[in-house]
RNA sequence: GGUCCGUUGGUGAAGGGGCUUAACACGCUGCCCUCUCAAGGCAGUAUUCACGGGUUCGAAACCCGUACGGACUACCA
């Protein structure tokens, strides 16, 4: 009876279980390494909660000397959305989230795109039909929409079992006239569950939770034949060899779903990992992240900002697990794949997703590049966004990375690039064409100060570019001591009667001057690097503007 | 409504019975260094862990209730 059932709604699949299951050998690997996957579904662009995902899955599976996949989940055709997996591929690029099988790649396992699987699900759910254990629904949608509000009002569990399933035991006279009546029908399990008995989910971050057992006739086939997630999930992650399940804790609850279809197949289920899903703070409340509501969250929003991916990932790193970022901050010289990171250390409640604090670790992460290498990135990032000041960035590379350089020994390096838009706007004053071109903009607040231009032209001329630091600082305490000022800013605050300033207040007029900015990094760099023929061009610039 | 999960300073959070007079980071305040800023140094910033009970010699940690917040509750993933 069920072997004539199952050969009525699937006469096409001719393959057996066993014939499927042997093309998908046990993996090869050492004790303890873990198979990882990464499954996203192709609805629009990358969210960073995908990509935390993926970051945890690849951090997982390499530093246990495993295999993380990716696998396409496209069983929704209504949702899926042109092009999107190209965007996929490319943010995991861009985030260097490296995988090593699945979509895109090379692999044993394939395919790894889903819709590609069809026929591998239909063997298997012929098989759970021909074993008793799945059934044809042919429910009409009116009928499950009342049977669900009923179930709602009646406060009951909404879905389809017990007397509500009624397709349940349908003879096969029954299923034949359904099929002869082009009836549309959907695959169901026969769920064995009591709903007075619980299970376990033995979670590798939550720890152990206490779930009721799953009685619902959960759909496994879709009536166009695609399987569910559901059903989807149990079959590959068991095909592809699994070990641990790494997703949202928004699968929690459907977890003795997934269960009772791994005991219905008769195989072992892998691990399982939920962790917190990224949320952020609106009107003070917290919520999950969204793709519909927070396009903001999309990971190309980070590329377009300025954010490096490296930055991200570390930001990724400190979500992931707690205690990275102590780590870090205690290895300068390390890096996340030095770190090891575990199960236990990952957040158990929501993780807000906060951009100060990712501002903040841009900020270090620039502080601790080279010059060079900042320039580099900087340049990359302007190749693509801002083509014209790429160019004149390549014009002025010396100038640039000397700036950089300011201040950035091992120590105590500047942090006042957060982003790679960022130099841009610090460093505006380096660039010749920039600070010649619009004195207006230059000198944003020149009229509230007082400089006194004379003495700056005096200074310009007696300034010497080959002074040390000290002899240099030397040199200007003794030109203001000279013309009235005092020498110390102690002294000024003692007797500020006696002077008309102090040394403090001549460097902030050799920088206005010089920067139109009254912050910048170290002034004597700064005059170095532009040399004396630009300083007294600089003067006259100001003086011409100042008229 | 039901089922799960959470609630610790201004912020992100660590800690899961005595090692906590609650880590660390960000922020803020003050002082120091100092030509400005950034960085750095020092000090301060929760006498207390949502609330109410209980267990215990001892609770932020364990238990029970309450409140609040979140996730799930599809032929979506």
């Amino acid at each position: 009876m069920n072997h004539e059932l199952a050969e009525l709604l699937f006469p096409n699949i001719k393959k057996t279980r066993e014939e499927v299951e042997a093309k998908f050998p046990d993996r090869n690997l050492k004790e303890g390494a873990m198979v990882t996957r990464f499954g996203p579904s192709p609805t629009g662009f990358l969210h960073i909660g995908n990509l935390y995902g993926a970051f945890i899955d690849s951090v997982m599976a390499h530093q246990t000397g495993g295999v993380m996949y990716l696998r396409l989940e496209d069983t929704d055709s209504k949702r899926q959305v042109e092009g999107a997996s190209d965007l996929i591929l490319n943010s995991l690029k861009h985030f260097h989230i490296a995988y090593d099988e699945g979509y895109g790649k090379e692999g044993f396992y394939g395919p790894y795109v889903q819709s590609e699987r069809k026929e591998i699900y239909q063997v298997f759910a012929k098989a759970l039909v021909e074993e008793g254990k799945a059934y044809p629904c042919f429910m009409k949608e009116e009928e499950l929409q009342e049977i669900r509000e009923g179930q709602e009002l009646r406060k009951e569990i909404t879905g389809i079992y017990k007397h509500y399933a009624v397709d349940r035991d349908l003879s096969l006279e029954e299923v034949k006239e359904h099929l002869e009546k082009k009836d549309e029908y959907v695959i169901r399990i026969k769920s064995p569950g009591d709903m007075d008995k619980q299970i376990i989910l033995h979670d590798l971050i939550k720890g152990d939770i206490l779930l009721p057992e799953n009685i619902i006739d959960e759909v496994i086939l879709k009536k166009d034949g695609i399987p569910t997630y559901h059903f989807a999930h149990v079959v590959d992650d068991h095909l592809m060899k699994t070990t641990h399940v790494i997703r949202g804790d928004e699968w929690v609850s459907s977890y003795p779903k997934h269960l009772q279809l791994f005991q219905l197949l008769g195989w072992k289920s892998p691990k399982y990992a939920h962790h917190a899903a990224l949320t952020k703070k609106e009107d003070g409340k917290v919520r999950k992240l969204s793709k519909r509501k927070d396009p903001e969250f999309s990971v190309s929003y980070y590329q377009e900002a300025g954010i490096p991916a490296e930055a991200l990932r570390l930001y990724l790193a400190t979500l992931t697990n707690t205690n990275f970022e102590e780590w870090y901050l205690q290895n300068k010289d390390k890096t996340i794949a030095d770190f090891t990171f575990s199960y236990k250390k990952m957040p158990v409640g929501g993780t807000l997703f906060d951009m100060e604090k990712l501002n903040n670790i841009c900020r270090t992460y620039f502080s601790r590049l080279k010059a060079e290498k900042l320039y580099e990135d900087v340049l990359l990032y302007n190749e693509e966004y801002d083509k014209e000041y790429a160019g004149i960035m390549k014009k002025n590379k010396e100038r640039l990375v000397s700036f950089l350089n300011i201040e950035r020994d091992a120590k105590r390096p500047r942090k006042d690039i957060a982003t790679l838009k960022d130099l841009k706007e610090e460093s505006s004053y380096m660039i010749d064409e920039f600070f010649f071109q619009n004195a207006e903009n230059t000198y944003k607040i020149a009229e509230e100060k007082n400089y006194d231009i004379e003495l700056l032209k005096k200074y310009s001329e007696e300034f010497s570019e080959s002074d040390s630091y000290e002899e240099w600082y030397e040199r200007v305490k003794r030109f203001a001591q000279d013309n009235g000022y005092a020498s110390e800013v102690k002294m000024y605050k003692e007797n500020p009667e006696n002077y008309k300033g102090h040394v403090g207040d001549i460097c902030e007029m050799i920088r206005f001057c010089l920067t139109g900015r009254t912050k910048t990094p170290d002034l004597y760099q700064i005059l170095s690097i532009l040399g004396k023929e630009n300083f007294k061009k600089r003067v006259i610039f100001f003086e011409n503007v100042r008229l």
